[in-house]
DNA sequence: TTGAAAGCGCTAACAG
DNA sequence: CTGTTAGCGCTTTCAA
């Protein structure tokens, strides 16, 4: 930098002055003569430097419960296409859908001077949050809501969204309708759930709790559940499950089962399935639209970084149902309550 | 820092030898004496001045051309698992497979100062690979090869994968077996492409260029190609894709043509599909040790960082084939050759 | 074994 | 509009 404001023969603070301040503090002219300087040393600004200055390096924290799961991927690659697009780059965080790990990823990325955080938490209470709010780091809450605080925060309308996935069901006909979910602390599986039983008490079906069934968001819990449930005495005749890996899990339990979508039972997924529309007679689902969401939990985010003071946030997006071959009539002879 | 260091009575010098050097620099009292200061101010080192110190924040760049992409999802997700353990945070970076776009992001990460990088090169040479190599920032190539430096590699052997693949449609019976493939400059789809022909000629069949189609490595490429070969005047018995989305794409043009696997045409992917047994009859496919490659980067980069004088090192995985129902006879009346 | 002191390269407050 | 100067908080010689 010294070199370059030899150069141009100037002081380094102008140098800087043209490289990071607003356009008009410097005389044209003056300006001119660094740029070329600059051009011609093939000068590249330290940012090391600049975020020791600035006690914070041009990073997004995205956190999240696992990248493997497509849902955050998408949204890690829409977070960062934003993110990109105003200088900052994307640093990712698994937490596994730990509070612990949560708490401690949380402390990490905070400790790396992170300029802000994009948080899909787990919704439980931690050390870490409160550290990172203490600590005045930005958080924009995505997905999920954070009740411990009140944060900028992009989710969809998950009630909603479950709802007419259930009225989806109810119009085929279906009167035992199973609910998977992941997580109940997480507030996705909660709204979804509220939408599940407002369907159902919307047409007179009192939630039963048997078929209400929580884990977690994998595969294989799904897998587990859906087992349970068509091992009743009385199974349901379609399930809804609240999260996408959830359903893959539930198709392989139907599967081993031999029985058919939607021959045998009627499934509806909220979020897409990569290939969805491939598996059996296509999975139908309550889609998001994710790339939405990391885009906009970057824009709040910059917009909090920018103005502080500003009024608190919130974006609900809505949701699409995706009707596909999986919604059918239930089978015959299966229980269908008088009136 | 120095409030940590005046309440122990030492030095901030000393307080940086206790938290970050050689264990016995210090005499265990002293560094007592550190510790306990550490615990009862709460004081947490400010990782901004130490990146500037050693003129590199802890962090891995990991490079890919597409996040969204469930290959490069499991490697980031098993890099980030790694990396983490050790100390080091990763940033991602999308380059969408465009050379221009991978030059930026490597001079991107290097501007941010990353320790070491992990790419999935589009293979084309650039001014931003040449820059980060000038510039000394270790570089880790990870599913391909990058041919215009020597850099520590981890791969899988897709010739062999490829071979396996091709080995099993023909003891179906196949004689008439297409490839499509992605970009052709990329290292993994010419070697995949190898060992398609070298299975073919195996059995004394000559590849046909009419059966082999590269575009890129999307769905709607693959469905593409796919509606091509089943248009040509002597359409394949089977598809053998050389990536994941393709196999999606080609699934979904069979069924806009209505053809079934494996009963009209047989289907071999490279590299698994999330929930692959569940479409169709199941896809069969070459699958990766994607989670061991990720981690396998993270500790070669780590290696190269310790040790920067070590000899280059490959490491190559070797594949397994997964059988599943897309794998079948070729329909009767197929175009079976003589002999 | 420890302390003093010199920077790492940048930005911003303060003068001019 | 621009130069001087003082750090940001850490690590690391160099001396003691």
């Amino acid at each position: 930098m010294i070199e370059v404001a030899q150069r141009a023969g100037v002081s380094t603070a102008t140098v800087s002055r043209v490289l990071a301040g607003p356009p008009e503090m410097v005389r044209p002219e003056t300006r001119e003569k660094v740029l070329r300087a600059v051009a011609e040393t093939g000068y590249l600004p330290n940012r090391l430097a600049r975020n020791l200055r600035e006690r914070a390096a041009r990073i997004f924290a995205v956190v999240v419960s696992d990248i493997g799961n497509p849902f955050f991927t998408a949204l890690v690659r829409s977070c960062e296409d934003a993110a990109r697009e105003r200088g900052y780059s994307v640093l990712v965080a698994d937490t596994d859908e730990k509070v612990d790990q949560e708490a401690q990823r949380l402390l990490d990325v905070a400790a790396e001077g992170v300029a802000g955080i994009i948080l899909a938490s787990t919704g439980r209470q931690n050390e870490g949050l409160e550290q990172v709010v203490r600590s005045w780091i930005p958080v924009v809450a995505v997905d999920r809501r954070v009740a411990t605080a009140s944060f900028d925060t992009v989710a969809t309308d998950g009630r909603a969204g479950a709802r007419e996935g259930i009225e989806a069901l109810l119009e085929a006909g279906h009167q035992r309708i199973a609910l998977i979910g992941g997580p109940e602390e997480i507030s996705t599986m909660t709204e979804r759930r509220v939408g599940y039983e407002e369907a159902l008490r919307g047409h007179d079906i009192e939630p039963e709790p048997d078929l209400i069934r929580f884990g977690d968001l994998k595969e294989e819990s799904g897998r587990a559940a859906a087992l349970e449930l068509l091992d009743l005495a009385t199974p349901p005749t379609a399930i809804f499950t609240a999260s996408n890996l959830i359903a893959i899990g539930a198709v392989k339990a139907l599967r081993e089962r031999r029985l058919r979508l939607p021959d045998d039972l009627s499934l509806v997924c909220f979020d897409d399935v990569i290939g969805g529309e491939l598996i059996g007679p296509g999975i139908a689902a309550v889609v998001q639209p994710t790339y939405e969401m990391g885009t906009a939990a970057a824009e709040l985010l910059i917009r909090r970084l920018e103005d502080p003071e500003a009024a608190v946030e919130e974006r609900v997006l809505p949701t699409a149902l995706l009707r596909r071959g999986s919604i059918g009539p239930p089978p015959d002879g299966s229980s269908r309550r008088p009136g």
